[in-house]
DNA sequence: AGCACGCCGACT
DNA sequence: GTCGGCGTGCTC
């Protein structure tokens, strides 16, 4: 006998034994999609992680219910992977399956009920109350309900005991459904039935009987010139797509070409087709030439990947990493072999996808999360099956089954969006490609203009080579960046509301010449609150600790954390004033006061409020690349990739904001933010101008954007971290605490640090504390931050002491109801 | 995470 | 009684 160690979707820290039935013994391998039990009688896909004969002692292992493929569609270096960040992001493997996982692979049943074949409900009325009545009736109209919509057809909240007495009556059956996901893509097509297109003549008989029926005569007419059977009757085999047979050029009717279905001259049939919008119209490319400066860079870059693996490339905003990555990528094509291009979140643009389009036509796959889930199974499979030899993709796209990867290129890789949030496993994409490189034995190109300080920590530690690109691509320049006091300016009675007048006489300079810009605030909404002028009451959220923005357009207040909206209340809910007036500067009332000052401007925004639908996003770019906007106002949506020759001046709103963050990353993000987004000024051609507004025109940092120095930014915030212990010098693990009351979060939170301030000592435990906004959807919040060291530092020990130290919390009778989560190397 | 089960208090 | 709420324990 042979059992299998199965990794199952749930939480819970273990794998699973299963026994292999005999008859699949020879069939099932590691890395099968297997149907199993779980549980009382729920189904799930797990994946075979392990074959072995060891009969467990404790108890009897469930069976297989069956192997869902032939091929399996996870490869044994893959599940190393999900081990590896497990354990090292702290999760389940469990968890990590579950985003690893396209959900399109994933299969879960679902319970219903329905009727009991053998009982007839009129013969057993007296055995039945009223609802069970109820139900049962419903069952005779409906075959099958699911479970889950039981307790709101006979109003009982937990309908459990119900139904079990139903099934004791044997009145009902509980059956588990498990839908298949994945859904091939297919296509109508339309071809000419066998006995013409064998022999072409025939048609012309098919003419003369046709003659009087026009409409009939046009389709095949019309047929005949899409697909040339008298000259090759095989074409006849693949016919043509029905819409395009119908639809293109001169529309046919579609009920005579029915009729002719009907008579046996079209047949109709289907096939599978890729959901990619491809490729055969979008004529390949060789990739472009690169400028000397260029070539340098790519050759350091080679020999630095021979050396060492990793390399850094540090190119200036414009400077073209782009056609750099796309000479790396050629190569690995030409030796056949896999290369992964990751891109931040929003970055992946179909501007980029159809550049790449261009030079990599069917070989190039796409992954990232505005894909659907039958989109993401077409990529996976591709790439499992050596199709796709290179992926564009968004950080989940580590997860792809590759064998032979031997490139990962991390662009922007300083990005914040690399790091996974919300749900366990909180991996930091740009990390995680290092290991999956090194799984492989791949290389890594990490790409910046503005370097992650870890990165460029390593790369000055020759840990990591480095190949730098300091002049713009083309005649282009870095732009001009001016510093505007807007205090002073306040004072001289020089601003209108948030508009200095350099930034609205530069803003109609440069559309009076044609040209566009971009406006940079990092907050949405209209303004970030309201209050009231008579009694500075102002609306907070009821579930989180947060004021509500105004957002304009509905007139709404909504809370950035849970969602909630409200109306702006008429009045003052504390005094009953009617002064009610918004404070602070969102993206909206940018655009508003843009309209009020600059009135003949055509002003887009780009930000998370109008790129929610899959396409919106996109099309604001095109309209700003046609020219149908002059000026782009958004949230930092803006300072990543976007590419427009056009754009020759950034206005940088208030740059204040982002330093007075705190958090030790604060200075970091900020000189990144400001750099990246400065860069959008002027590329190809003329030099762009960068407007800077701020309260404190002296702060070095901004000094430093303005004069691009990137390296003595770099000097004085490692300085900082190592002087305070922050990373890249250690490691940082956060734990937070959650539940419903603030004093059960506080004591436990302290319960929580006592044990660790135990094990891993005083020094290495800040906190608990409580985070600036200390409630979230009705939770309240404490945080631990661990400091560990990087070397010298037995890291799986301390990883030990805390599953363990939050293990004990949750056997503590008190902090039952405490939820902790646990984020490695935290953002 | 689900889900069953058991206990308790609040109702028609 | 019967229902819902909540705590507890288990899942191969």
């Amino acid at each position: 006998m042979k059992f299998a160690e199965v990794i199952l979707p749930v939480p819970i820290p273990k794998s699973f034994c299963y026994s292999i039935p005999p008859m699949m013994d020879v069939a099932i391998v590691v890395g099968h999609r297997v149907l199993v039990e779980f549980g009382n009688r729920k189904m799930y896909t797990g994946i075979v992680s392990e074959i072995h004969d060891k009969h467990p002692d404790k108890y009897e292992p469930k069976p297989i219910l069956e192997v869902l493929e032939v091929e399996p569609s996870v490869n044994p270096s893959q599940i190393k992977l999900w081990k590896w960040i497990a354990d090292y992001y702290m999760c389940t493997i469990g968890e990590v399956l579950n985003v690893a996982l396209p959900s399109g692979l994933k299969l879960s049943s679902q319970s219903y009920i329905q009727l009991h074949p053998h009982f007839i409900i009129q013969e057993n009325l007296e055995i039945l109350n009223d609802r069970e009545f109820t139900l049962l009736s419903h069952l005779e109209k409906e075959q099958t309900i699911p479970y889950t919509q039981v307790g709101n057809i006979i109003q009982l909240k937990s309908p459990y005991k119900t139904i079990k007495d139903l099934i004791a009556k044997e009145a009902i059956l509980l059956i588990e459904q498990i839908k298949e996901k994945y859904k091939p893509k297919m296509e109508k097509r339309i071809r000419l039935t066998e006995q013409y297109a064998e022999n072409p003549e025939s048609l012309d008989q098919l003419f003369e009987q046709l003659g009087k029926k026009a409409k009939q005569e046009d389709a095949l007419l019309k047929y005949l010139t899409l697909v040339p059977v008298h000259e090759d009757h095989l074409s006849n085999y693949h016919g043509v797509a029905k819409k395009d047979f119908i639809h293109s050029g001169r529309a046919l009717s579609p009920s005579s070409v029915g009729t002719m279905t009907k008579n046996g001259i079209f047949e109709e049939f289907e096939r599978q087709i890729p959901r990619y919008e491809l490729t055969a119209s979008d004529k390949m490319q060789p990739t472009p030439q690169l400028s000397d400066a260029q070539n340098e860079c790519l050759h350091k870059t080679i020999k630095g990947l021979e050396e060492k693996n990793v390399c850094l490339l540090h190119g200036v905003t414009g400077s073209g990493k782009t056609e750099i990555y796309l000479q790396l990528i050629q190569g690995v094509i030409q030796n056949g072999e896999q290369a992964l291009f990751m891109i931040p979140e929003i970055a992946l643009t179909s501007q980029l996808v159809r550049r790449l389009k261009v030079y990599f036509g069917d070989v190039l796959g796409i992954y990232h999360s505005k894909f659907s889930d039958n989109e993401r199974v077409e990529t996976w499979k591709g790439v499992q099956e050596g199709r796709f030899q290179v992926v564009v993709g968004t950080r989940s796209s580590l997860f792809l089954p590759f064998s032979d990867l031997s490139l990962i290129i991390v662009d922007e890789e300083h990005d914040s969006s690399y790091k996974a949030h919300d749900p366990a496993p909180r991996y930091q994409g740009r990390d995680l490609a290092l290991v999956l490189a090194h799984f492989h034995h791949a290389k890594v190109v990490l790409g910046s203009a503005t370097p992650s300080l870890e990165s460029f920590y390593l790369a000055a530690k020759q840990k990591y080579a480095y190949a730098g690109l300091s002049e713009r691509y083309g005649d282009a320049q870095l732009p001009e960046i001016k510093i505007i006091d807007i205090k002073s300016k306040r004072k001289q009675k020089k601003m209108k509301d948030d508009f200095s007048d350099d930034l609205l006489q530069t803003l109609h300079q440069t559309t009076e010449e044609g040209h566009q810009a971009i406006l940079f605030q990092n907050r949405r909404g209209y303004s970030p609150y309201v209050t009231c002028n008579v009694c500075s009451w102002v609306p907070t959220c009821p579930s989180c600790n947060v004021n509500l923005t105004y957002h304009i357009y509905k007139n709404e207040l909504r809370c950035h954390y849970c969602g909630h909206k409200e109306h702006v209340p008429n009045t003052c809910v504390s005094c009953g004033s009617t002064e009610i007036k918004t404070v602070g500067l969102g993206t909206q009332k940018v655009e508003e006061g843009l309209k009020d000052y600059l009135t003949d401007l055509r002003v887009g925004r780009l930000d998370l409020d109008t790129t929610r639908r899959k396409h919106s996003y996109e099309q604001i770019l095109i309209d700003f690349e046609h020219g149908h906007i002059d000026v782009l106002v958004g949230t930092q949506m803006v300072t990543k990739g976007l590419d427009f020759s056009n754009v020759r001046v950034v206005g940088i709103l208030d740059a204040d904001r982002l330093l007075y963050f705190p958090d030790f990353r604060a200075h970091e993000r900020a000189f990144q933010l400001l750099t990246q987004v400065s860069g959008r000024a002027g590329r190809r051609g003329e030099k762009g101008t960068v407007i800077l507004q701020t309260t404190t025109p002296n702060e070095t940092l901004f000094a430093k954007v303005a004069r691009h120095d990137y390296r003595n930014f770099y000097r004085k915030e490692i300085a900082e971290r190592q002087q305070y212990h922050y990373p890249p010098f250690t490691r940082l693990i956060k734990l937070t605490i959650r539940s419903e009351k603030q004093e059960l979060t506080k004591e436990s939170a302290q319960w929580l640090g006592n044990r660790l301030v135990n094990w891993l000592g005083r020094k290495r435990i800040l906190g608990p504390q409580e985070p600036n906004i200390n409630k979230i959807r009705n939770y309240f919040l404490s945080e631990i931050l661990i400091k560990l060291e990087r070397e010298n530092f037995d890291l799986k020990k301390a990883k030990n002491y805390i599953h363990h130290a939050i293990l004990q919390l949750k056997e503590e009778k008190n902090f039952k109801r405490v939820w902790v989560t646990i984020d490695v190397d935290p953002n």
